[in-house]
This record gives C-alpha cells, sequence and structure tokens, in this order.
RNA sequence: GCGUCGGUCGGAUAGCGGCUAUUCCAGCGGACUGUAAAUCCGCCGCCCAUCGGGCACCGAAGGUUCGAGUCCUUCCCGACGCA
C-alpha cells in the first residue's frame, strides 16, 4: 500500500513537499518520474540512474505486454528486470489509444499550440469504409476461436473510431483494439491485470487519452467512458500492495474538466493522474478546474508534463508528481538542458568549446569533465555515449531542479523560486 | 609528348538528349510534453520578397539539335598508364 505524507504547505500557492511511501522506497516530492517504456531509460543503465538522484521511474503497460507476447505469466517483475530496486510506476495503455490512434492521423500532440491552431477539431472520426472493417475482419481470422468469437461480438458496437492507414485504434465500449502489427484487445481488467503482473508500486486504471482536436462532444463521450472503465479497473484489482491511481480526463473543456475530477476524486483511489490534452496556454486553467476536487491528503501526478515552466506552474496549483520524456529524449535529440534553458549541442558552435555541459552542474557526466565539444563529436560519430551522457546531465538537470522547487517550498520560498527561475529561463 | 578516365552547390555523389539537376555528409534554422523518436521538418548558387518572384548554373569556349550537364571539336585542370 502507499503512504503519502505532506511535510509542508506554501502558504501563497497550492503548492506542497510530501513523501510517498511504496514497497520500493519513498519519493520525496514534488518529483519527476523518468520514462522508461519498455523497462529501461533509454541509454541508462540502473547504476546511471541513482547516480542522477532518479527517485521513481515510469514503464508502459502496452509495450511491455506487446513485448512479452504471451509470456506475461513467467514475467520476473519489473524490478528485477529493471535491475532497479527503486519506486516504479506503470502506465496503464490508455496513452497508446492517442499516439497509436489521433496523434498518428493527424499528428497531433499531447499539448496543443494556440486557440487558433484549434480552428479544426473532430468528432468520431469519418466513418468507416467497408475497406477498413473488411481489412479489421480478415485480421481476426488470424486469431483463435474463443478470442475472435468474442472479438467479433465487440467488433459490433464499435463505432467511435475508425481505422486507417496511419490510425491503427478502434475504440470500444468494453475496451480497445490496436491492430499494431497484430490484433490486440485491451481494456480495463486486462490492463489491471497485466499491472499487477509487472508489479510496478503505482499503477493506473486504463482510460482514453483525448486530443485537444476533439470536439465536445466526443471529448464527453469519451470521459464518461473512461469514467466507467475507472470503476471497472478499480473493480479488476486483486493486489493490495500497489497503489492505483485513477485518470481525470476532459480535454478542454471547463465543465467536463470539473466533472471528471469530481467523479474520479470520488472514488477509492489512491491517487490522482491528470491525463488528457489541452491547448499550450490553457494548462494552469486546467489545473485550477480540477485539484481542488481532489482529496488533500492523496498525491496527484500530471501525466505526461515536464518543461520547466509547465513544472512551476503545476506545484504552485498543487501538483506532486509528474512524469516526462523530454530530460530523456531530448537528450538523445542532442539537447542540453540548463537553468538558462537548453542548447543543440550537435550544432557547429559546439564544436570545438571546452566549456562543461553547464558550468557548475555536479551531473555524473560534468564532474567527469564532459565538455561541449566532447559531446558535439561524440554526436557526429554517432556514438551511442552521446545519448548517454546527454541523458545523464539533462536526467540530473530535472531530477535536481525538483530538488530545488522542494527546498523552495520547504523554506516558504516557492513563489520567489518560481519568478526568479523563469526570469533567468530563455527556453521555458 | 602520346593514351585512358575524369572535372556537377563547402566535401562526396547521381544523372548517359527532353519538364523545377539526385542523394549523403557538413552547415544554418525549427520541432519534440503518460516514447512508433540516437528522431522528424525546413533551408542550404545569387538578388528582391508577405504569399512569391527574378536571374544564374554542371571546368572554359565554340558547335550539332526543336531541345545539351549529357553528343562533337578545341583548350584548361587532375589522376593513372606508356614514353
Amino acid at each position: 500500500m502507499l503512504e503519502f505524507k505532506i511535510l509542508k504547505k506554501d502558504s501563497d500557492s497550492r503548492a506542497r513537499v510530501g513523501v510517498i511511501e511504496t514497497p520500493h522506497g519513498f519519493v520525496e516530492t514534488p518529483a519527476y518520474t523518468m520514462v522508461g517504456t519498455n523497462a529501461a531509460v533509454r541509454t541508462l543503465t540502473p547504476e546511471d540512474l541513482r547516480e542522477t538522484k532518479t527517485q521513481i521511474v515510469i514503464v508502459n503497460t502496452y509495450h511491455l505486454w506487446k513485448d512479452l507476447n504471451g509470456t506475461l505469466d513467467a514475467f520476473e517483475g519489473l524490478h528485477k528486470k529493471m535491475r532497479w530496486e527503486g519506486p516504479v510506476m506503470t502506465d496503464s495503455g490508455g496513452f497508446q489509444v492517442f499516439s497509436f490512434g489521433f496523434a498518428r492521423e493527424h499528428g497531433a500532440s499531447k499539448v496543443g499550440g494556440k486557440r487558433s491552431e484549434f480552428s479544426q477539431s473532430f468528432g468520431a472520426g469519418h466513418s468507416p469504409s467497408p475497406a477498413d472493417g473488411a481489412a479489421l475482419r480478415s485480421r481476426l481470422a488470424i486469431l483463435p476461436e474463443a478470442k475472435r468469437a468474442r472479438l467479433r461480438a465487440l467488433l459490433r458496437d464499435g463505432e467511435d473510431s475508425s481505422r486507417n492507414d496511419k490510425n491503427v485504434v478502434k475504440v470500444t465500449e468494453e475496451g480497445v483494439f490496436f491492430s499494431d502489427g497484430e490484433e490486440r484487445f485491451l481494456d480495463p481488467e486486462t490492463s489491471i491485470h497485466i499491472q499487477e503482473k509487472l508489479g510496478a508500486d503505482i499503477i493506473f486504471a486504463f482510460d482514453e487519452c483525448t486530443s485537444p482536436l476533439n470536439d465536445y462532444a466526443y471529448t464527453k463521450q469519451s470521459m464518461d467512458r473512461t469514467h466507467r472503465w475507472a470503476q471497472r479497473s478499480l473493480d479488476a484489482r486483486t493486489r493490495n500492495d500497489q497503489a492505483l491511481y485513477g485518470i481525470i480526463q476532459g480535454g478542454r473543456y471547463e465543465d467536463l474538466r470539473k466533472e471528471s475530477s469530481g467523479f474520479i476524486g470520488g472514488l477509492p483511489f489512491d491517487g490522482f493522474g491528470i491525463g488528457g490534452s489541452f491547448g499550450k496556454n490553457e494548462m494552469r486553467d486546467m489545473l485550477r478546474w480540477t485539484i481542488p476536487f481532489f482529496p488533500e491528503g492523496k498525491p496527484r501526478h500530471l501525466l505526461g508534463i515536464g518543461r520547466i515552466e509547465d513544472i512551476l506552474n503545476a506545484v504552485e496549483l498543487g501538483v506532486d508528481t509528474f512524469d516526462c520524456v523530454i530530460p530523456t529524449r531530448e537528450a538523445r535529440h542532442g539537447s542540453v538542458w540548463t537553468a538558462r534553458g537548453r542548447y543543440d549541442v550537435k550544432k557547429g558552435i559546439s564544436a570545438g568549446d571546452k566549456k562543461p555541459l553547464e558550468k557548475g552542474c555536479g551531473c555524473p557526466a560534468c564532474a567527469a569533465g564532459v565538455t561541449r565539444g566532447k559531446l558535439h563529436d561524440l554526436f557526429k560519430e554517432h556514438n551511442w555515449e552521446a545519448g548517454r551522457l546527454a541523458t545523464i546531465h539533462n536526467v540530473w538537470f530535472f531530477n535536481d531542479f525538483m530538488r530545488q522547487v522542494r527546498e523552495a517550498i520547504q523554506h516558504g520560498q516557492f513563489t520567489k523560486f518560481k519568478r526568479k527561475t523563469l526570469a533567468k529561463l530563455t527556453d521555458k
């Protein structure tokens, strides 16, 4: 089970410092969860994770389920698999409903742009063409008979989205069909079952992450379904040593967000995930609408958010934990984070530069004397070590940033800390 | 001196008579938010520009042709071979 203690509340905001106790150790909050989709943070060893002050890692249920390919029952457990004794959470697969579906079809990302970019909005997707149905049915033909019968039945009432070359997802009341190479069906019961087998300390209810491009009607329909899935996730749970978080949706719509946090916040979850998507400047409003509905004493996790400015805003509004791909993905892409923002070390200007990645940085890479020029060369050689060193630096940077956030709240200096941090940052 | 093969945007390349000259690297700029991502998207001869437009261009000069980077001639340069 999970214990959450709030150690200090900020007097000027909803920010708070706390500690989450899991069977595998403590997480001091506010905390950043590093993303290790396939049971490993890309390029990092377990030792690297510890040395970069990583407290907790999030692993993806869908991808792992796919990798295990039927060998789930024999799975040794995430901690053993990862050679990581610290806290772990697993996402439910709900994000893949979005990333393999709508996002893939429309090139949408979780955080949208300005309002003008939302001029186009989408309902349930275009009508299924006969070809779509035929392709889906032919895929079903290769499955075992019992499963096929079930899927066929489900197929009849699945009208929520239709698949095409890009969109490989079909959402139904029962659950979600993925045709990512082969036919898969994920529903709340299956997701919870997999997550219990994987054995993370914190697991999530199965949801559908909607797109900022979805219209009101679809967002509401999807949210209501996610609420039903939340209850089904709770009902499916059999282990009591894992914390189960519910996830709210509601997209960009105030009434839906309030309804969702009110509904999910009223269920007996151990913590709450704030999911879905919104426009770039809409996150603060969304958090203001939703957080008051959550029980004070339970942790709140903002799913998939992780830029410095967003973290400061979210902490201020009462968020305890985050997870985001930014430190790790951007590192592999050559972006090095500093207190002043990030820079692309692959660019020619870093060639031959003898300066450290960031002045005064205490990360293992900087401590070992890695210079911008050295990292530049490694990237140019396509050396794996480049991604690793950059990841070490960025992960340490974000973890250390969270440490500073905690410290600022402890000292009653959060508002000042936020202002000063943003003033330094050219790249928010 | 003779012969052979070559000279294409910073480098390397494709192109073998027919519309906007290819691709890779480097360079410049942008993106990345519960990871289909060590990735992706622009630009990369010159000039003006908001969309866009104007002018060049395949070592040089001639020629053949409706049309030439591509064929022919001469010259220049480079590699190799023979003297």
